[in-house]
DNA sequence: CCTCTCATGTAAGACGTTACATGATTCA
DNA sequence: TGAATCATGTAACGTCTTACATGAGAGG
């Protein structure tokens, strides 16, 4: 379970409410994950009740009391392990746009070319943002750093990636396109 | 439900069975995604029982007889209206190793060299292999082939990541790798 | 003989997302 | 005045993974 253990991490740096470890969570990660409170608010919780995590409340007036959360010693040791526990399972990569890209073949060509350039636009969008983010990143240490690089080289890759592909989408003919399957490696 | 409208897809190239949907659907996607039995038979009777794809039973003798399934015609339309829609969501990279990867300051130089270490041996095997499906895949469909070619690219990124990152924390100093969290743009 | 690939399937549990409810403050 | 941000949480639902059970044939 790694939400738990990025928790963990994240409060090493310092104390901090759920409210805020999301939005580090993401920032850290290079923009690259996602997480929602459905997550973190019952993972606090848990981890409270297992004694790897502390709870002080702060009360404020009217808004809700912030729930400040520090690590314990055991949550540490817990951290540490898993830390440098060699890392079970490969990257995965989870895209709704590339899911249907596969399939682009079976849809129509003015259609496809609509929903690249949209997708573009998109990662032009977010290039500009990861761009700002990175300046601010530059006193952080070399993980995170790095971390908001490799977010800043995929970006820039798959935009090249898209690009290159609309060219030649564009410039295909329906016989481009076998309906076929061929068989790749195996059978 | 993505994994529906994926093995959809696959149906329309030719009549499968789950075992083929599972290879298949992993070397379509440049082997960037996994998928898993207890996915794909399920997924299978369901839609069975909505009439989106019909069984046929091959019996043979000894093994398990295969069940080969067909898309129907209102699996297509499921497919084509899922295929037009505009994809919800973004990208998600998912890393086991990245995950920690962020949070190694927290830990030794020499284990953290070590692990990246593995890292690299690892994305290099998976390159050589990649590069071979890639030549197989040369007379697919533009959109498999792209595909392909995405899953090779971000292959040799990340390698070339991996190496530089490598380098940079050989050279650094204790002194580069702060353990305060310097906030990046919000707060 | 042993391991790998082919082939199907289920059950339990872990994990993740979405939608909802609540309410104050800040900024345009 | 209305939208965005800050802040906490839960319930229901969906999805995914893991582990198990079964067994034949091929190839080293």
């Amino acid at each position: 379970m790694s939400v738990r253990h990025a928790i963990l991490g994240l409060l090493h740096y310092q104390d901090m409410h759920g409210y805020r470890i999301k939005r580090h969570m993401e920032q850290h990660f290079g923009n690259m994950w996602s997480i929602n409170y459905g997550q973190i608010y019952p993972n606090l919780k848990k981890m409270e009740e297992e004694g790897l995590v502390t709870k002080k409340e702060v009360a404020r007036s009217g808004t809700p009391s912030r729930k400040l959360y520090s690590i314990t010693p055991a949550g540490k040791e817990v951290f540490s392990q898993w830390l440098v526990s060699d890392p079970q399972g490969t990257m995965l990569l989870r895209d709704p746009f590339l899911l249907r890209f596969v399939f682009f073949g079976f849809g129509s060509k003015d259609r496809t070319l609509g929903l690249v350039d949209e997708q573009i636009r998109s990662y032009e969008t977010q290039l500009e943002k990861r761009r700002e983010n990175m300046r601010r990143r530059q006193r952080q240490g070399i993980y995170v750093r790095q971390m908001g690089e490799l977010g800043l080289l995929l970006n820039e890759m798959i935009l090249e990636w898209l690009k290159r592909s609309r060219k030649e989408i564009a410039e295909s003919s329906d016989g481009d396109i076998p309906t076929e399957l061929m068989e790749l490696s195996l059978d």
